[in-house]
Formats: C-alpha cells, sequence, structure tokens
DNA sequence: TCCGTCACGGTTGAG
DNA sequence: GACTCAACCGTGACG
C-alpha cells in the first residue's frame, strides 16, 4: 500500500507534492489567497507553498474573479437541450405550421414555456432537429410517438441539472425571483463555463443557495444532486471587490468556504453533499499522502532565514514548513491505519489555519 | 526577477 | 462496463 502511495503524487520543481489533474487542497488554495490579500507577493507565495507561480497566478486570478478559492467543476458533460420532449414540441410546430421558421419555433419554445432562455436551443440546433428528425416524418424516427418515452414535464431537464430559473417555471416555484449570479449583478460570478448547468455558479449561487436556505433540496433533487467544489464559489458572495484590499480580504466567502467545508457529520443541510465535491476527504487523503509529507514538512522554510520581507506587519502569517504540511493534512500512511477516522475539529490541521483564520478549518478541506 | 500565458499530460464525470 | 468527449487541474516553459 505504501510503494501505490508513493506512487501517486509528483514533485514539482519547488518540492512541493501535486497530483497531475488534481486541484490543489483548499488549504493551500485558501493559504494563496490569505498571502496575497496580505500583500505577498506571487511568486514568494510560490516558494513559500511550493506551488508553481503559474498556479498561485491562476488561483489568485479566480479569486479575483470570482471570489472563490475553489477549483472548478471538473469532468461533465453539457446537458443536452434537444431532448425528446423539446423535440416533439418543434415537431408538433412543425406539423401545424410548415412554414414556421427555426426562430420561430424557438421564440414559441420560450412562450410556451417548454424551454426557457438558459436551455432554449439555438436555431441552428432546430433547424438540424429539422432537417434530421423532422424533416423525414414519414419514416418513424426515434421520436416518434408510439416510441415516446414516458411523458416529461414541461422542463425536461435532469433535476441533476436545476438550471437558474429567474422565472416562474422554477423547480421550487419559490423565492426564484432573481437570484444573484445570473444577470450579472454586482456579485455576478462569471467563471467561463457558458452553458448553464449544475456546474455553474450562476446556477449555483443562485438555485442552490436559495433552496438550501429554504430547504427545497431536502427531498430526491437534493439527494441526487451532484454538487462540485465550484457549487461554493460565490456563496455567500454579494459583491466582490475589484480591487480588494489588502484587509479587504472578502471574510465571508472564505467563511463561507470554511464553514461549508465541515466534515459532513459536523453539518445539517450542506454536509450532505460535501462529500460530492471535488475534494472527497477521503481521495485527499489518499492523493496527497506520503510523499507530501516528506517533501513538505522537513523542507527549509522558505526563503532560508528570511523573515521580514514575507511576514506581514504585525502579523504572524509566515507559513512553516510544518504547519504547512498539517494545514494541508498530508497524510502519512505510517501514522494513521486503514480505519483512518474522520479528523477531530481540534486536529492539526484545524488547528494550523484555525489559529490563522481564528476558523475552524476541517482536515476534509484539504 | 517577476508575472501572465499557454501547451502539456493528467483526472473526472456525463453521455 | 468500456469508451468518448469536454470540462477541469497544476506544472513547467516561454516571453
Amino acid at each position: 500500500p505504501r510503494a501505490m502511495e508513493q506512487t501517486y503524487g509528483e514533485v514539482n520543481q519547488l518540492g512541493g507534492v501535486f497530483v497531475n489533474g488534481r486541484p490543489l487542497p483548499n488549504a493551500i488554495r485558501l493559504r494563496i489567497v490569505e498571502l496575497a490579500q496580505l500583500g505577498i507577493r506571487p511568486c514568494d507565495i510560490s516558494r513559500q507553498l511550493r506551488v508553481s507561480h503559474g498556479c498561485v497566478s491562476k488561483i489568485l486570478a479566480r479569486y479575483n474573479e470570482t471570489g472563490s478559492i475553489l477549483p472548478g467543476a471538473i469532468g461533465g458533460s453539457k446537458p443536452r437541450v434537444t431532448t425528446p420532449n423539446v423535440v416533439k414540441h418543434i415537431r408538433d410546430y412543425k406539423q401545424g405550421d410548415p412554414g414556421i421558421f427555426a426562430w420561430e419555433i424557438r421564440d414559441r419554445l420560450l412562450a410556451d414555456g417548454v424551454c426557457d432562455k438558459y436551455n432554449v436551443p439555438s436555431v441552428s440546433s432546430i433547424s438540424r432537429i429539422l432537417r434530421n428528425k423532422i424533416g423525414s416524418l414519414a419514416q418513424p424516427g426515434p421520436y416518434e410517438p408510439s416510441k415516446q418515452p414516458p411523458p416529461q414535464p414541461a422542463l425536461p431537464y435532469n433535476p441533476i441539472y436545476q438550471y437558474p430559473y429567474p422565472t416562474p417555471v422554477s423547480p421550487t416555484g419559490a423565492k426564484m425571483g432573481g437570484h444573484p449570479g445570473v444577470h450579472g449583478s454586482a456579485g455576478h460570478v462569471s467563471i467561463p463555463r457558458s452553458w448553464p448547468s449544475a456546474h455553474s455558479v450562476s446556477n449555483i449561487l443562485g438555485i442552490r443557495t436559495l433552496m438550501e436556505q429554504t430547504g427545497a433540496l431536502a427531498g430526491s433533487e437534493g439527494a441526487s444532486y451532484s454538487p462540485k467544489m465550484e457549487e461554493w464559489a460565490g456563496v455567500n458572495r454579494s459583491a466582490f471587490p475589484a480591487a480588494p484590499a489588502v484587509n479587504g480580504l472578502e471574510k465571508p466567502a472564505l467563511e463561507a468556504d470554511i464553514k461549508y467545508t465541515q466534515p459532513a457529520s459536523g453539518l445539517s443541510a450542506v454536509g450532505s453533499f460535501l462529500p460530492a465535491c471535488a475534494y472527497p476527504a477521503s481521495n485527499q487523503h489518499g492523493v496527497y499522502s506520503a510523499p507530501a509529507g516528506g517533501y513538505l514538512a522537513p523542507g527549509p522554510p522558505w526563503p532560508p532565514a528570511q523573515g521580514p520581507p514575507l511576514a506581514p506587519p504585525g502579523a504572524s502569517v509566515s507559513v512553516h514548513s510544518g504547519e504547512l504540511a498539517a494545514a494541508v493534512t498530508f497524510k502519512h500512511p505510517s501514522r494513521e491505519g486503514p480505519d483512518r477516522k474522520p479528523p477531530s475539529p481540534g486536529s492539526k490541521a484545524a488547528d494550523a489555519l484555525g489559529s490563522l483564520h481564528g476558523l475552524p478549518l476541517p482536515a476534509s478541506s484539504s
């Protein structure tokens, strides 16, 4: 097992451990942002945390843009908009008016509530449907009524993809009037993924948060929802300053991150979907395993014997290597048995960051 | 020396 | 269950 774990991580040029293809632990991401907010230069952060400067730059850029330290949603596919139900409606429109234009169909799909502006097919898609699926109406197609799948609701989208519905067609039917993140409000988060999905911050910020608050997710939708870290990108974010001051670290956002990365056992509403985050606690432990401590903890502090340049005035924020190693909870397999217990709130990791933030940070967040 | 950017090899998850 | 695809990741190199 140890050999297997040792093959898991890689070591970058700075001596830091990373897992190719996987995001850095939240603790490190948080530290990057914090140190940046304290005025420490990205290059220094890079060396101190042993994370490539490209990564530091990326995380900081994202934080400045979205206010979130969390990585984006990994994997998944863009949900189809041309569902059988949509195709059926298009077919109906076409049959009712053979001369109808694609854009007219599009308008009707919107007007009839078959789709909303977030999932309505493009005109070109409609044209393609007309050409490929409806053009040969003589032949029974896959969407022939006789072969139709069971009737679908007016909005035939998988509940997993809870689109942001600012309109009365919202699945919850309540509190959908203009949630943040959809129409470019002050706190709008523009994750560069245009399609609205459960992965999109727009959706998350609005629907997810609202639904959480209203308890609407307690039902099957919540159970089937596959949340991502990105979901928390803007939770509790109201407005992110374009140029946050050193002390302007958006504590509410970070606190939200910290708060919501509590171990599932300690959470009620949010705990249920935290394990599905991009950092499953168990996975993280496995991923950032033995070598991490070996590379991070014993390593000489950077820069050697250089405190002031990195130490912010009056604050002891310099990250000691051991502290960091604890903060990122690189598991040492020799110290943790197979029956790994959930880290206690008073764990070293929590202490490491808790002492820095005055906030509890569970090890599972790393 | 610093920093933004991008290619690369990798992971992930829906279809 | 294997596969594909398109998203994401961090690293490392370049300018």
